[in-house]
DNA sequence: CGGAAGCTTGATATAAGTCAAGATCCGTGG
DNA sequence: CCACGGATCTTGACTTATATCAAGCTTCCG
C-alpha cells in the first residue's frame, strides 16, 4: 500500500476571486501552494472592520504551519482568481519530518514569522505614507525574487480597499496617499500594475528610518 | 567526544532591566528560556519611535525560531530583572530534530506565529481601548496558564511607556485609557500588579467584536 | 449598454498625538 | 534613616493625522 496510489494526494484546484480556500475556525485539511494568483488570510471585527493578516503571492505556501501541527485555521480568501496545488495534511503526516518538502514548509513558516514581526512594527509605529511604501516595496521585492517583476514594474491586482485592509487604514486615505506619491513622482499605478520610478527611495520611506 | 562534557551547554544567566539578551542584527548563539522576569523583542524607527513586537513571560522561550534555522535576530531586551536558562544552538543542531525539547521549541514557535497574527489584526483595526484590553487580557491568560495569576490578579511589571510600545500608542494616551477603565470599574492597577474585576468583560472588549 | 464595483475629491469630525507642567514614586548615596 | 534626583505617572490645553460622510466619476464585467 503506497500513498501515491491515491491520485488526490497532490491536486490542482481553482478558486475565483472572493472565494474561500479555508474558512474561519474550520480544521484545515490541506495546505495550498499558489501557482497563480494572490490570496490573503484575514480577521473580521465588529463595525464591519477587516484586517488582512498575511498576503500570499504566487509561489507561496498558504498557512504552511498547518503542516507543522498547528490546529487552528484563519480564513483564507482569494484576492484574484487562483490556481493552487494542494498538499493534503495526511500525506505529510505520513512522510514525517523527513518529507520531501518539509524543509521548504519549515522555511516558509519561518519567513512568515519574520514578515509578521516586521509588520507588527509597521502597523504600530509607522505613518500612513510609510506603511503604504513598506507594503508596495515589499510586494515588489517578493515578486522580483521569483521573477515576476522586471524594469521597476510588477503586477498589483489589489484594490485600494484590499490595500487599506493590509495597512490598517481607510480606503479613502489610501487613495489620498497614493495620489500624493504619484504627485511626488515615486510611483505610478494603473490597470493592476505598479510602476516604481525609484524603488530605493520608496523602500527608504517605507523603512520608517527617515525621521518621523 | 560528547557534547555534555562542556558545562556551558545549559547555563543560567541573569540580566538587569534594560539589558540586552540579544542585539539587533547580531547572529544569535543561544535561545533563552525565561525562568523569572519579562523580556521583549522590539524595533526602532526614526523620530525615536519604538515598537515592541513580542512579549516574553516567565516560562517562555525567547525567539525559539533561532533553533529552527532562522538566521536574522531582532533585539531582545529585559523589561525586568531576568533569570534565564540558555540553550546553545550548537547542542540542538547536534541533537537534530529529534532533540528532547525540539517538540517544545516547535510548538513555542507556532504559538508565536499565531499570537503575532492576532496582534497584527489588533494593531491594524482596534481602538485604543480595545488594544489595551486585549493586551491586559492576554497577559492575564498567559500568566494564569502557568500558574502565576490567581483570584483575578497577576503581576504587571510593565511601565505605561512599555505598554504604549506594545499597543502602538502614546504613553499619555495609555494613561488616559487606563484611567477610564479604572473609572468604569473594569480593573485596577497598582504597585506593579493588575486586578481585574471582570476578566470576561475585559476580554470581550479586547476582542473587538463588540461594535466599533 | 447597463449597472455595480472601484476610484476620486471635498467638507467636516474625531481619536490620538504633542506640548507643558505638576505630582508621585523609588532607588541611591550620605 | 533621610534627602535628593531621576523616572514614572497624571492632567490640561491644544494640534494633527486619519476617519467619516457625501457625491460624482470611471472602469469593466455580464
Amino acid at each position: 500500500m503506497h500513498m501515491y496510489e491515491n491520485e488526490t494526494i497532490v491536486e490542482v484546484r481553482h478558486f475565483r476571486r472572493h472565494q474561500h480556500l479555508t474558512r474561519d475556525g474550520q480544521t484545515p485539511s490541506a495546505v495550498y501552494r499558489l501557482e497563480e494568483g494572490w490570496t490573503c488570510s484575514y480577521q473580521l471585527f465588529g463595525g464591519g472592520r477587516r484586517q488582512i493578516t498575511m498576503l500570499f503571492l504566487p509561489g507561496d505556501y498558504c498557512e504552511p504551519q498547518w503542516l507543522l501541527g498547528e490546529r487552528r485555521a484563519h480564513a483564507v480568501i482569494a484576492l484574484t482568481s487562483v490556481r493552487a496545488r494542494s498538499l493534503p495534511l495526511a500525506e505529510c503526516a505520513a512522510n514525517g519530518s523527513q518529507g520531501s518538502n518539509m524543509r521548504a514548509i519549515l522555511s516558509a513558516t519561518l519567513a512568515m514569522l519574520s514578515r509578521q514581526s516586521e509588520w507588527i512594527a509597521t502597523l504600530g509605529r509607522k505613518t500612513a505614507t510609510e506603511r503604504i511604501c513598506a507594503l508596495l516595496g515589499d510586494i515588489f521585492e517578493r515578486l522580483r525574487a521569483n521573477g515576476r517583476a522586471f524594469n521597476n514594474t510588477c503586477p498589483l491586482p489589489l484594490t485600494q480597499t484590499d490595500m487599506a485592509d493590509v495597512v490598517g487604514l481607510t480606503p479613502i486615505h489610501v487613495n489620498r496617499v497614493l495620489k500624493d506619491l504619484r504627485k511626488r513622482g515615486l510611483l505610478d499605478l494603473q490597470s493592476r500594475r505598479l510602476y516604481l520610478s525609484d524603488p530605493v527611495a520608496l523602500r527608504e520611506i517605507g523603512s520608517g528610518y527617515a525621521h518621523a
